[in-house]
DNA sequence: TATTCGAATTTCGATGTCGAAAGAATAGCA
DNA sequence: TGCTATTCTTTCGACATCGAAATTCGAATA
């Protein structure tokens, strides 16, 4: 399968960015940020096939991590769409019906009427904890050609640009 | 604004890790893809938001840059659609309404009329080329961080990521 | 040649998402 | 207190997307 590719992905990589580069991109950010891309969307594409196993839609994935990455802390339906970048309208039929597996629990905010509190059931967790772990499994293999300091290297290049994001909008 | 943040991205960042670790998974590998993640959501609202300035959804963006990716060669709408991630006949609906703002154009393939060749018109690549523009300013400022050396050594541990996406399916 | 299988596109009904507006409750201020 | 502005959620209609079936054409085989 692998042989009766015409180009590899390195050099489908290379010619992209020579495309977007005689768009106008500078060749220094094009060859990183569609490197970056060119990794996610690889990854999209396996989690896509993973969670069906899981019964699970990429939307309610993103629900399911935000509230784990929440912690102890209830959100609200509105932060919920903010943290899965969708439309609040959006978010309430797709409660509903991760409501309905069991998923989470929704409760009314005692001290502010107006908000109702989402949090994960034990399910809820489970359910992520799988999802995490068999994701993991293709995100390890995706890292296999680098050595743990090429790893630790990425990381820390990676969280440079992080550091970066929160002040750029103005 | 920034001020009023409670947690840097960094910390964030950490936590979100410290999340993926106590599910199941490895923290070398999920420092590293959290992280891409944690990026490319960034960019996709800068880019949803540049977009709409230029009348420009998500899904026709994909679009015009396969085509432009493509050079001279046309593709169909089937390929479009895998290029795209994006369902087949999703993509029927989605090409006739940028065929009708003059983006692209259709033409019968004269040697197996069961397909259509889609390319891009001049308009097309001039927008293609303005949204390419646009994006390079926030993606540059995002890296603003890096040094050139940086840049180089981030792109080739990517790039070596990259070379070994092909071989995993299987 | 005739037939069957496969590939490419489109149509169709169901579902998900969006933006705008409505409804309910809070917060700020005179 | 009474009024206004704001926040949060949901409802609603319009549109995009999906998977399955239908259609059309090409390719392989008997």
């Amino acid at each position: 399968m692998a042989a009766k590719r015409r180009q590899t992905a390195q050099q489908e990589h290379a010619a992209d960015v020579a495309t977007y580069v005689a768009a106008g991109g500078e060749e220094s950010v094009q060859r990183v940020i569609t490197a970056v891309y060119a990794v996610t969307k690889k990854l999209d594409q396996w989690y896509a096939r993973q969670f069906a196993d899981l019964d699970l839609s990429q939307g309610e994935w993103s629900v399911l991590a935000a509230l784990a990455r929440a912690g102890d802390t209830c959100l609200t339906p509105s932060q919920l769409a903010d943290l899965s970048s969708v439309a609040p309208s959006s978010m309430t039929h797709r409660l509903d019906k991760m409501a309905g597996r069991g998923l989470l629990e929704r409760r009314p905010d005692e001290s502010n009427r107006t908000r109702i509190l989402v949090s994960l059931t034990k399910e809820g967790w489970n359910l992520f904890s799988a999802a995490v772990r068999e994701s993991n499994v293709v995100e390890s293999d995706t890292l296999r050609g680098l050595s743990t300091s090429e790893r630790h290297e990425l990381a820390r290049l990676l969280e440079i640009v992080i550091d970066g994001l929160d002040d750029i909008e103005a």
